[in-house]
DNA sequence: TAGATTGTTAATCGATTAACAATC
DNA sequence: TAGATTGTTAATCGATTAACAATC
């Protein structure tokens, strides 16, 4: 009976924490430029240095995934990058749906930055009747009720949601039915959904609030801009 | 000598944790939700559940700004959103910079989502010649050189950085230089700048890169995508 | 009053850092 | 070999959760 469990190639013990997988997308990029440099070893205290990060903590990330490094010489660059994107999954091509062709939809569709790392937009969707039919980046903007049938004729599997806070579960809900296996949410509003889909939030005004609060209590800055603060009614103490 | 310090309004005694802060946005568009469900107070409990939060790291990310609550009763929710918000720093306008008008920029810049929290786009800046001119949202933009006149004639300490990674430090240290005191930051590059300034990073690759890592490492999902991982060629143990 | 719920202290859990034997 | 640097164990630090007296 337990031998009917099928091995995963890469024994995936448990998933890493949040924090760690950050991390090493900063490494990838670390060791990249160090590699545009001409550099081809490099030592955990070099990439931590690069960062700002410990390197005892480095190492200990990268250990996460397996032993990459050798004792006394590093890490070789180009060694570590393949390692690197094979654990981040993007040695791979990752066909993507985009659905809602808003500003910020229509924004992600040109921005460049996700082709790079073999993250390509591959349909689009959108329920706005004005705006089915529509081409953009050679691309034609389907109805919703189309995903089933485009996601399974181009493979995809992540989908990018830019649609209103209130369609967000309904359509995360719908290309969950499709088969999706990925979503980047960028409606503010987080998404209920089984715990097999990966999800991950983007939200910009909660970064904008976060930056916000950082001015307002850093040093320096607060005095002159404190001014609305005075009519506190409550402050005991 | 020891008390020419000035006396800040709310004592900060020290900064929240990112963490709490980041928990502290969500709580504001819960408690958001819930006024317009016509509800008056609210328990920890209540707002815990709504987020998959446990009810005490609610009180006590409430409790780490002040007490806000009322025994036995809960928290009335106009009051918490007026602190909540002024905690936030979003009880006021914050004009902001918008520099680099590419793709993203310009989303960002139809972007509605920012303006319902007090923050709205007041200057844009791009040093492409064939941009500086254009007319965006009634809006003209500026080439960069003439950050320091307009940053201080419309009182912006805010900015926006959608340019380039390989251009995106030489343009932060410009703003900081004209006393903007916090960046948003869309380039995939760390901004090494001095303690005084904010910082939020955005990084859309990461972002996605995290959702790779998590669709390819999440049950169910691997696989038929696992294709591509046989070559292991050092998996000692 | 009895029931509900806070703010906070103590206990637990997890993540970061320091230290060092093993290795090249 | 001596010096450098890894992977990992133990020590530290911080964040989350449980428990409960104080309060309405």
């Amino acid at each position: 009976m337990r031998d009917s469990r099928h091995e995963s190639p890469n024994p995936v013990e448990k998933l890493a924490p949040k924090a760690v997988v950050g991390r090493v997308s900063l490494y990838l990029r670390q060791l990249e430029a160090f590699r545009a440099q001409g550099q081809v070893t490099i030592s955990s205290n070099q990439i931590g240095t690069a960062l700002g990060i410990n390197d005892a903590q480095v190492r200990k990330d990268l250990a996460f995934f397996g032993q990459f490094g050798h004792p006394g010489v590093g890490y070789r660059i180009d060694e570590l990058l393949t390692a690197l994107r094979r654990i981040l999954g993007i040695d791979r091509d990752w066909p993507m749906a985009l659905i809602g062709l808003g500003n910020l939809g229509r924004a992600l569709l040109k921005y460049r930055g996700f082709g790079d790392r073999g993250f390509n937009i591959a349909a689009l969707f959108d329920n706005d009747q004005t705006k089915v039919g529509m081409r953009f980046n050679d691309l034609v903007v389907h109805p919703l009720d189309d995903l089933p049938k485009v996601i399974a004729d181009k493979n995809i599997c992540l989908a990018i949601l830019t649609v209103p806070a209130e369609a967000a579960q309904r359509v995360a809900d719908q290309v969950v039915a499709c088969g999706i296996l990925g979503i980047l949410n960028f409606a503010p509003m987080p998404l209920n959904l089984p715990p097999t889909v990966g999800v991950v939030a983007v939200d910009l005004s909660v970064q904008l609030e976060h930056l916000a609060y950082k001015v307002l209590n850093t040093q320096g800055g607060i005095s002159y801009l404190g001014s609305t603060f005075r009519d506190e009614h409550d402050s005991l103490e």
